[in-house]
Formats: structure tokens, sequence, C-alpha cells
DNA sequence: TGTAAAGTGTTTGTATACAATAGATAGATT
DNA sequence: AATCTATCTATTGTATACAAACACTTTACA
């Protein structure tokens, strides 16, 4: 694994929290490479939008809550977008993938509720099924943008926030958008998924003053 | 100027071609700096997708007629989405940097027909306007999105065959998406927008055949 | 005591040398 | 003649040294 995987996984799994500065010199110490592939893997996360920029070196990126409203509408946007031409465009192995997603999900949902291990499965069966759709929809471009919208460490803490009906109703919205997909029946993939993903934002916008310390630090 | 910016340019005026190689070593000739800083601008140029990643070294972008369709169905989405938001946060100083844009527009218009002054004169007029709408969106993350969504030297090129009655054609539809801010009216802000922007689309795909050989330029 | 100037240490910007790797070329073997 | 392999060359990856810029502290002076 690279450096710039590294310390990607840093700043979502919080080894780097939300404020935490970050300086070339410090990482080489931390990664034992030199400063070359650290500003490198730095440039990637600040474009990832993971870092923001300071006069000198970067702090692990803070979001507001309105940021995080902006990010969801965006990600409804677009991602809806993706669904309703996923349902024109999708080919036999489009559907296997997303299926198999749907399944990876469901058997995450049988292990020992509220554990670590359930939320990583979760969070990784998740982001196949919506990565199936968006291959799905055949348009790399919607998928780079898509990529710049998703934010990792919200999506990683959010799920582990979720309850055993919030689980569920999540996976029933997966079942319902893959049935559009599946039926070429490009409108209602779009709701399904626009209404999937604002359940999603608001969850994240209710539970924002509760974690408000880890992700709305601000440098002081 | 930095390398980032006169690479950059070098590109959209066609002095790198669609196709052509862009290998380190070779740059830092051209511009006289190390391989350090062409390799901060190449990377730059890969994020906003002005050049390709090559096993070794890069080319400068081409595009397809079908990533055209696909840049242009979600810059009108973006867009579109934008003037809305514009529609219902702006304040007075953004209707004045848009009725600015919209001036600025008129008096290139008026300017010697078809020169490159001209061309190079709407180009900016036209991107100070939709520069505007964005910024009265009031919405950081959509800016961005956008950014990565249009591809400058298309731009710099569609202009260019742009004839008398295009021109105003635009220009009369700025005004109308400008009206529809002012007036709070986001649903028509938002289809005027859309609709300007797919004009913008069908004439690039009709133009695309004709310039084809500068546009979709492939590696043999 | 407050303010500005100078000095000091920290951090990034740039150049460059060397290592690693991929691609091309030429030679050997069938 | 074709193909496989070894060697050579072009190009990028990485480390590091030095220069420049900035933030902070101390000191001089009002």
């Amino acid at each position: 694994m690279g450096v710039y995987e590294n310390i990607k996984h840093a700043i979502i799994t919080e080894v780097y929290p939300p404020g935490f500065r970050l300086t070339e010199e410090a990482l080489t110490k931390d990664w034992n490479v030199s400063r070359t592939p650290i500003r490198e893997a730095l440039k990637k996360l600040e474009f990832d939008g993971l870092i923001t920029p300071l006069k000198r070196g970067f702090i692990v990126r803070t979001f507001s809550k309105e940021d995080l409203q902006q990010v969801y509408d965006l990600r409804a946007l677009l991602e809806s977008y993706a669904a309703a031409q996923a349902a024109m465009n999708r080919t036999e192995e489009d559907i296997l993938f997303i299926q198999e997603a749907i399944r990876a999900y469901e058997i995450a949902m049988l292990m020992k509720e509220k554990d670590m291990d359930q939320n990583q499965a979760i969070v990784e069966a998740n982001s196949r099924f919506h990565k199936g759709v968006i291959e799905a929809s055949c348009n790399n471009h919607v998928r780079d943008l898509i990529d710049k919208v998703v934010v990792l460490p919200l999506m990683f803490r959010s799920f582990y926030h979720f309850d055993q009906t919030d689980i569920d109703q999540s996976f029933q919205m997966h079942k319902t958008i893959a049935r559009a997909i599946v039926n070429n029946d490009p409108d209602r993939a779009k709701t399904a998924m626009q209404e999937h993903i604002l359940r999603g934002r608001d969850f994240v916008l209710q539970h924002y003053e509760s974690g408000a310390t880890a992700v709305n630090q601000t440098i002081d």
C-alpha cells in the first residue's frame, strides 16, 4: 500500500483527527519516506477534499453543517442521475454485480450487531452497491464527480450510528433501486436513489451535533 | 505566471495539441525549471482532466463525441442546479456582478466580427457570466464540481465557430437567466440555464466532425 | 507599556543526483 | 525468418541539500 492510501486511511479512521495539522517533515517521520512522495500524497488528498491547505501545511478537513447539506444534496443530484442512466444502459454483468453487493449487505446484516466488523462490512457492501450502479450508468465522468463529492470519513462514521431499523431500511432501498434498474425504469431508479441519499443526509445532519467534536473541530 | 498556468495555456491554445506527448524532461527544457515544479503542474493538469496519464508520461487529452455528450449533460445538470440556488440565494452584489458580465458580452459583440480578439473577449465575458451565477448560488462544492466538468479547450474553440446569430442567441439566454435570478424564480432560472447549456452541447456536437482532427486525435 | 524592527527557527519551494523500471533494440537460437 | 532473451536507453520514482518564505520571539525605542 502506498503512502497516499496509508495517510488516507489514517484520516478516515481518525488516527489523524479533523483539524489535525499535517506537515511534510512530520509525515516523513510517521511513514519513513522522503518528502517527495509525501508531497504528492498531500496534493492528492487536497484534491480529494480530505485536507485543507493552510499558509503552511495542511489540516485534516472539518465539515460544517452547511458543507454536509450541500455535499449530500449534490450527491443526491449526481447519483440519481447515474441511477437513471443505469436503468437505461445496464448490462447483464452490471446486474450481477449489483445483486452481489446486495447479497453482501444481507450477509453483513447477520453479523454480531453494532460490532466494528459489522460496521466495516456494511460500509463495504454499501459502497459496492453504489459503485455498481455508477458503473452501470456507463459514464466515467459522472463517476469521477461522485468520487469527489462522497466524503469517506462521514460515510464511515455515519454507519456506526445506524441502528437495526436504519440498516434494514437502507437495505430495502437498495433492493428497490436495483429492481428499477433491472426493469429499465429510469424515473423510478432516479427518485428511489434520490430518496435513499436524502435519507442518508437527514440521518447525518441529525447526528451532527452529537458527534460534533469529531466532525466540526475547528482550529484555535 | 507559474509553470502550471503556462502549460495550461499552451494546451488550451493548442501549442501542445491534443494527443501531444508530454514528458517531464522535455518540459523542463521548454520552461526552464527543474522536474519538481513540472511534476506538480502535471499532477494538477491531470486533476483538471486536461492530460491523460500513460504508462510513462502523459498526452494532451482527446475527447470522443461520447465524452462531449456526457460532459455537457453533466454541466447542464450542475449549472441548472446552481442557477436555481442562485435565484434563491443571490445578493445585490451578485446581481451587479452578473449584470456587469452581460454588459461585457454586449461590448464584445460590437467588436470586429470573427476576429481573434472578439473571440477572446466573448469567451471571457461568457465565463464571467457563468462564474457570477455559480458564485450567487453560494455553494462552493457545486463550484468545484463545475470547474471539473467545464473543458477549457472546447469552450475556447467552440466560440470561434459561433456566427452572429449564435452569439446573439447566447446573449439573449444570459439575459433571460439573469432576469429569473433577479426575480427569485428558481424554476425558470433552472430550465433556462439547462436549455442554454444544451444548446451549447448541440452546437459543439454538430461541429465535432469538422474540427475532428484537432479534438479527436488518437494515439497511434 | 505599546509598537515596530530585527533576528531566529520552522516549513515549504526548487534543483539535482541516483535508483528503479519500462520500453526498445539487437543478438542468438531454432 | 521468427521468436525469445539480454542489454541498453529513456523516463519516472525517491532522497536530499540548499534557498526562499513565513511565523514567532525578542529587543529597541517611543
